[in-house]
DNA sequence: ATACCCTTCATTTTT
DNA sequence: TGAAGGGTAT
């Protein structure tokens, strides 16, 4: 009798084969995460390891949490021994434990991308470069490509090519700098530099390595080039290295994951065995199916056919609307409808899209349906300006070399520092080689001063001392009650007399709450230790995110974010060109085919998710950056077998594109928003349609040019000479006219002045 | 020093 | 469309 009993036979030779490496190909669905568990659980129980000499990686600390409590469920109190987190987790950890053999100090700070953003523009400055000729962004992006790739920025420079690369060269070098004079690693740098540190300290690797005898990683597909070199030092004694992943489910390559780690696996660790886990326990029949077909057109694949014991089920809806708008419509109506049948509960549903930008008319249909939602993957509650203000006052206390920090609580509140002052004191800093912080120990020496900053800066040292004073004598709680009171944060959100400022009071609040239950839970909270998983946390682990899943809404997120979840409905939107797949997967098709192939495994990552029912829905016509723009049917939707979709009778029944607007004509002055005449209300078909029956995919009824032009005519209104209305400006004559469709501008004459106006944006009536 | 207005730019994706 | 940054007016 064994606790690998539960397992189905390939499961469980997953579970069981703990010598040597594994490689575990498992396919959506089939059972991954329980042979991970398994795997420890059997590993503890039944084989007598400790638990602190088995090391688990994840992909999301949600990932982590999660398989914590499962294997507590099998083990108990055991499963807190064991290393589980994720790469940077892990990381961040081994930086500080090892700080003195790494020679590091332990208190750094981590950059998240706004920092490092500030750190970049600051640079900039510096260096007098002009951001119109390089983008920050654009290096931000070279740099970490550069330092996933392991390259220094040596070596950067002396391989550069040309000039330009010369100067990014010259950039990172400056970064690099920057990053340790402040004390501070970005994401990037909290594996290259364990790597990097393990190169140099063999002696601290080698207790690492002989203490994890048993090693695993989740979602190997999606590891970059360092995970990969640390799994491998790590792995370097015992050898007993499990990788589990689906080289149909790699979705990161973008942003460095390299997909030969998976592939090549049997290559790095010849005694290597592969097991296969295919059989699927999530979905219908037909959804496998289609999923299955869709990544059959993937070529570089190691191969692997996913099946199941299930029932075909549903045929899956495709569906066809004719605007960005009219889709959401119509999936917010198809849910009412399974809710009021009992179909699926609202927790039960999610709405996956390429973009977050797609997010936005689904939400303010499902708010005017009042509908419970959330939004996964929004903005991070410590990314909150005012949380990230108190996070910025409590790393400096820290850690006083974190410039980044210092700059952007320097004066907030608002005391009299302005950025010329700064600039003066930064200057003599970087000339001088010194912190800004210790500067700001000695003003006098900084030229150009005059007295009233000089005594503003001068206080605001002497707030961050008598605060570092306090970090050393009190608890965690008062310590952030301190912060906010001396150094007048508290009184500036309570000047404030708005509802913004409302909001911005009970994050503060939120935050110390989190502070207070942090120091509770955790016997050796340190300041430190606190920051450092404010700084890994990602929005999925608010916990408010939890909080708000937890009230049963529908939940929206990006096929990104959708990785590793389940839904019993769900939808997938804006299956068009150029959004998904993106545009620059299109453009980089020609140089590099894996552009597209990543885009349909990512479609078939969305396919998985779903349990029982699917739908995929498209728009002709979709607003892409404020322009209404025509669009063409996903190239991925002629990779699902006909035989697997339903023609959609929800949509035939109901009729509501054409009987709802059609029934009411000309309710609305011409021109109000939804049915500006830029986006037409209604185009008419050439063949009449049987009366209801909606556009589909299958009925040939694709979007024609025709059609377009037709809606535009109506627009003749807009005519030069015309008078028209104006929500703003009023009453104006209509003195030129420029391009055609979403793309029109016109000159209107207004009393007094003439404006020139966006038809797709402004609100226009004939007057 | 601050506020507002204007222009520009962006849409992948996240630790 | 919108956010964000820069520039100009106050």
């Amino acid at each position: 009798m064994s606790i690998l009993d539960a397992l189905n036979p390939p499961q469980r030779e997953a579970a069981s084969t703990v010598a040597g490496p594994l490689l575990v190909l498992a396919g959506a669905g089939s059972g991954k995460t329980r042979v991970l568990t398994y795997r420890i659980a059997h590993l503890v129980r039944e084989l007598d390891v400790a638990p602190w000499r088995i090391l688990a990686v994840t992909f999301t600390n949600k990932a982590a949490g999660e398989m914590r409590e499962r294997i507590e469920q099998l083990i108990g109190d055991q499963a807190e021994k064991v290393w589980i987190g994720t790469f940077h987790a892990i990381c961040a950890r081994l930086l500080r434990y090892e700080a003195q053999a790494f020679g590091l100090d332990p208190n750094f700070t981590i950059y998240d991308e706004d920092d490092r953003r500030a750190l970049m523009r600051r640079l900039f400055a510096a260096l007098n470069l002009d951001d119109k000729e390089l983008a920050p962004r654009s290096v931000i992006s070279q740099i970490s490509s550069a330092k996933n790739a392991m390259i220094e920025p040596l070596r950067f420079t002396q391989e550069a090519n040309g000039p330009r690369q010369r100067q990014i060269g010259e950039i990172y070098t400056a970064y690099e700098t920057a990053l340790r004079q402040n004390n501070a690693f970005d994401f990037d740098d909290l594996l290259v530099e364990v790597v990097r540190q393990f190169d140099q300290h063999k002696d601290v690797l080698a207790r690492y390595q002989d203490r994890f005898q048993y090693i695993l990683i989740d979602e190997y597909q999606d590891t970059n080039r360092p995970q990969y070199l640390l799994s491998q030092q790590l792995a370097g004694q015992h050898r007993n290295i499990c990788c589990v992943g689906d080289d149909d489910q790699s979705i990161y390559q973008f942003r460095g994951a390299d997909i030969r780690n998976i592939l090549d696996f049997e290559q790095d660790y010849p005694e290597a065995h592969t097991v296969r886990l295919e059989q699927n326990y999530r979905s219908t029949g037909n959804i496998l199916a289609a999923a299955n077909a869709v990544i059959g057109h993937n070529k570089h694949r190691k191969g692997k056919e996913l099946w199941t014991q299930a029932d075909p089920g549903d045929r899956i809806d495709l569906v066809h609307n004719d605007t960005d708008r009219d889709e959401a419509r119509f999936i917010i109506r198809t849910i009412q409808k399974h809710r009021d049948n009992w179909d699926f509960n609202t927790s039960e549903i999610a709405i996956l899209y390429r973009t977050n930008a797609q997010s936005r008319p689904l939400e303010e249909e499902l708010q005017r349906a009042r509908l419970p939602y959330t939004i996964v993957g929004g903005i991070r509650f410590y990314e909150r300006k005012e949380v990230k203000d108190l996070l910025a006052y409590l790393r400096l206390l820290v850690n006083p070399s974190d410039a980044v920090s210092l700059q952007r609580v320097i004066n907030v509140p608002k005391r009299g520092i302005g950025g010329t002052t700064v600039e003066r004191v930064q200057n003599y800093a970087r000339e001088q080689g010194f912190t800004l912080y210790s500067t700001l120990g000695q003003l006098d020496q900084v030229p150009g001063l005059n007295a009233r900053a000089r005594k503003h800066l001068d206080e605001f040292y002497g707030l961050l001392k008598s605060l570092r004073q306090r970090h050393e004598e009190v608890g965690l709680e008062e310590l952030v009650a301190d912060v906010l009171e001396n150094s007048g944060y508290r009184a500036m959100l309570h000047a404030e007399n708005t509802p913004e400022a409302e909001a911005r009071r009970q994050n503060v609040e939120q935050l110390q709450a989190f502070i207070s239950e942090y120091a509770q839970n955790n016997e050796e909270a340190t300041l430190t230790s606190f920051l450092e998983e404010t700084a890994l946390m990602t929005p999925q682990d608010d916990a408010e995110a939890d909080a708000e899943t937890a009230k049963g809404g529908i939940t929206l997120m990006t096929l990104h974010s959708a990785k590793g979840l389940e839904y019993p409905l769900v939808f997938i939107c804006g299956l068009e060109e150029k959004l998904f797949p993106t545009l620059r997967a299109i453009d980089e098709e020609a140089a590099d085919p894996q552009a597209i192939e990543e885009e349909r495994r990512l479609f078939y990552v969305g396919i998985t998710r779903a349990e029982r029912r699917l739908y995929i829905t498209y728009a002709r016509l979709r607003y892409t950056y404020g322009n209404l723009v025509e669009t063409l049917p996903s190239r991925f939707l002629e990779e699902i077998p006909q035989e697997l979709l339903k023609a959609s009778l929800e949509t035939r029944e109901s009729g509501w594109t054409g009987r709802q607007r059609s029934a009411r004509p000309g309710r609305k002055p011409a021109n109000r928003r939804p049915d500006s005449p830029t986006r037409p209300s209604k185009p008419k078909r050439t063949t009449p349609a049987p009366e209801g029956v909606h556009y589909e995919w299958d009925e040939g009824s694709q979007p024609s040019r025709a059609d377009f032009d037709e809606a535009i005519d109506q627009e003749d209104f807009l005519a030069v000479g015309r008078w028209v209305l104006h929500g703003t400006w009023g009453r104006g004559q209509i003195t030129a006219r420029q391009g055609s469709g979403a793309e029109m501008k016109l000159s209107i004459r207004f009393s007094g002045q003439t404006k020139r106006v966006a038809v797709a944006y402004a609100q226009l009536e004939p007057a």
